[in-house]
DNA sequence: GTGGTCTAGACCACG
DNA sequence: GTGGTCTAGACCACT
């Protein structure tokens, strides 16, 4: 198929993950994370990898870093939520622009929605 | 708002514009584009960054170059079909997928986008 | 499949295929050759790219001009067993470079020439 | 001699050059290739010029690039093993057809093969 | 250090 | 005039 949708950074990959488990609640506010170098290991990247995603992490106040005792998930719940809301919004819009974009019609979205959310979303 | 989608080369933008005006039927089957001269001016990008566009599309089997002549859009009309259906197959899993990652419900996503296919696609 | 072997230029396909009527035997030394505008006509290519074929013909001795009355085959028998001669071997000797480049054995090239001599030859 | 085969383009040729070490297992499957700066000082070359060589390769699965890491050789060797039967074909065929649209007999291609096997495939 | 993108400009083959 | 190849050199993102 076509890659118009070229290969993300590993980085990026490992922050999405990290931020699905989040907005999942997989991982609580307040929980520990593992170590850069226990990630790192997990998943077989470079330990500056993996720093780099804690540090973006943070930027987006995520998680907090205590010096000495790790890692983090931040408390603030309204902070979490601001970031669920903005990120389905950002996704939708985009897809919408996308599909838009190449010209398919309203209706055509809403079938193919349809038929494609009761198979498996893999 | 955090940046998971970066920006995208110069040269898959242009594709994609070509594309999606193929797509839209802008650009009929047949029809001679514009030189890889000509559309360096008129996007105002390196005339080999143009050739690179051209050589991916005619990749996709979207183009054909008759030597010295120009270049051509493709009058494979199932192969443009092909391409259309793909492409929306392709922006629709991973849209549900990336939600689905980032652990919104169905629910929501339909929520979302109601409220949006009524605002500006933009 | 890969094209290693890019298209040829126009010009050439051209001269090949009047070069191997002339092997063939379908045209005859002395016989009057089609005017360029006629052969352009036919073969639907631009006048210019017939007056490069005829040139190059002549260059090879294959052909005659005769001021105002047309191109003629050569009557040189010689020079026609010659150049036959020739191609024979450029053609086998560049076929086994190659297949030895890829390092196929004598046993595969002889295996697959052999089931191919029995399918059709196109 | 005739030039019927012209110069194929520097990026083809080292393309092929590659491509050979493969199937004649000088490079094995998962190996590191050199980078794109190295191997563009080794055959003298700019480096675009062997970028896009491996970007070729990549297009059909030859090789993977890991980002920052190098490029390295698939270890997919069923896709290794379909292109050197693919490849087998296509010359053979291509040989044929050729020899057959210049009027050559099978006796007089057995001839000539058998003749220079003999000799150096060079 | 690795690959990827982009520019600027030259030169060639082809029609 | 058309596309195709190549060079030289800059800059970026990623590991």
């Amino acid at each position: 198929m076509i890659d118009f949708l070229p290969d993300k950074p590993i980085y990026q990959q490992i922050m999405e993950k990290i931020f699905g488990d989040l907005l999942k609640g997989n991982v609580k506010p307040g929980d520990r994370l593992p170590s850069v170098r226990e990630y790192a290991l997990e998943f077989g990247v470079n330990a500056n990898t993996m720093q780099r995603v804690y540090k973006e992490l943070e930027l987006l106040h995520l998680t907090e870093t205590k010096r000495g005792q790790g890692t983090f998930v931040t408390e603030d719940m309204q902070r979490l939520e601001e970031l669920r809301e903005e990120m389905k919004q950002t996704l939708v819009t985009t897809f919408l622009n996308q599909m838009e974009s190449f010209g398919f019609t309203e209706e055509e979205i809403i079938v193919q929605l349809s038929s494609r959310k009761r198979g498996e979303l893999n």
